[in-house]
DNA sequence: CGCCCCATGTAAACTGTTACATGATTTC
DNA sequence: GAAATCATGTAACAGTTTACATGGGGCG
């Protein structure tokens, strides 16, 4: 129920539609989840009838927009309140750096090499959030909760690139001694 | 078919059971990847029916222990190098914090100091793993993978304990910040 | 001998992805 | 006016979790 929570919460800080949400998830909260539109409407239709969610009008090209009633607000709360996190992790892309040596080493260090590049994008992307922070962030908390965690986003895609090159270079160093190795 | 190679290159390692495969993923690769006994038994059956591994013989009270075959280790392989890795990333405890301003500031800082404890945990035990690394190391190929990937979560888990500890300090100035504006 | 942990399995329910489908609006 | 993007939905499938079920081994 995940799901549900997450569309409550975000369309509790302003109205807005299942595309909307999408959108906010994918640019906002990317490192943090994610949902395809196929899981998202059915989703506010189940809201909707269970009175957590209300329609308060259309948005550009017709969009239905969405605001969380009360009774969503205090569900989402006691969510919060209530259970503990799951902190369960799944993330192919560590998993794979287990098994790099199932394959050549040039082989991994391209692997390597490319995760340092695709976290070197995000990692500028989400700099540029941060920069873009009101300076009284302080003041709106909806905003104290989103610096806060772009924070994490940033000093994640930071460690993934510094990690990610680190393991380039020693998977470097492997491919030169395996080299010699094989020379004598 | 994640799960999939991930039991073929874990069992390619050094034989095994389904159980140990449970084990081995909770023990040295929990950040990365988990699993529960009841997807990895019908999982390891269809990979014996499809000759990705073998039952090499009985361990400890039975267990039945099986090796990845040659075919499953090229299954990997192919995996490995001819696929991209998913970085998609789903995790329920920093979508939460994205969400702490609809709670009381005492519950957000109890929240991120939560978070702190636990991260610390797991960084004290990964940290035992990566001391406990033999200083060759770099002589054995899964063990070259194996203190790479540790070091990811040592890293991992020193980025989210020292974020979160961060963020309660955040928080509690949110608090102070709050109680005088209500006291004005 | 009784309890706890090891070890393996199955079934139902739930969650999430991929593919199919449709129409409206903006842009070139 | 054709193509790309916006926007909403459904259906079949794949992946994951939770609950049910069972038996053996070690320990007090």
């Amino acid at each position: 129920l995940t799901l549900r929570y997450a569309l409550l919460a975000i369309l509790a800080i302003k109205p807005g539609s299942g595309y909307d949400a999408v959108q906010r998830f994918r640019k906002s909260a990317g490192y943090a989840w994610h949902a395809n539109h196929s899981q998202i409407y059915p989703e506010l239709a189940r809201c909707l009838e269970a009175g957590l969610i209300k329609e308060v009008g259309r948005g550009k090209r017709g969009k239905r927009l969405y605001s969380t009633t009360p009774k969503g607000v205090r569900l989402v709360r006691d969510w919060l309140l209530k259970s503990s996190p799951d902190r369960a992790v799944r993330n192919e892309a560590t998993l794979r750096s287990f098994f790099t040596w199932l394959i050549p080493d040039d082989a991994a260090v391209a692997f390597y090499r490319g995760e340092a590049a695709y976290h070197r994008l995000l990692l500028d992307e989400l700099e540029g959030v941060r920069g873009s922070f009101p300076d009284d962030w302080r003041e709106d908390p909806p905003l104290v909760s989103g610096r806060i965690t772009v924070e994490l986003g940033v000093r994640y895609e930071r460690m993934m690139l510094d990690w990610a090159e680190w393991a380039a270079e020693q998977m470097e160093m492997q491919r030169m001694h395996d080299a010699i190795r094989q020379a004598t």
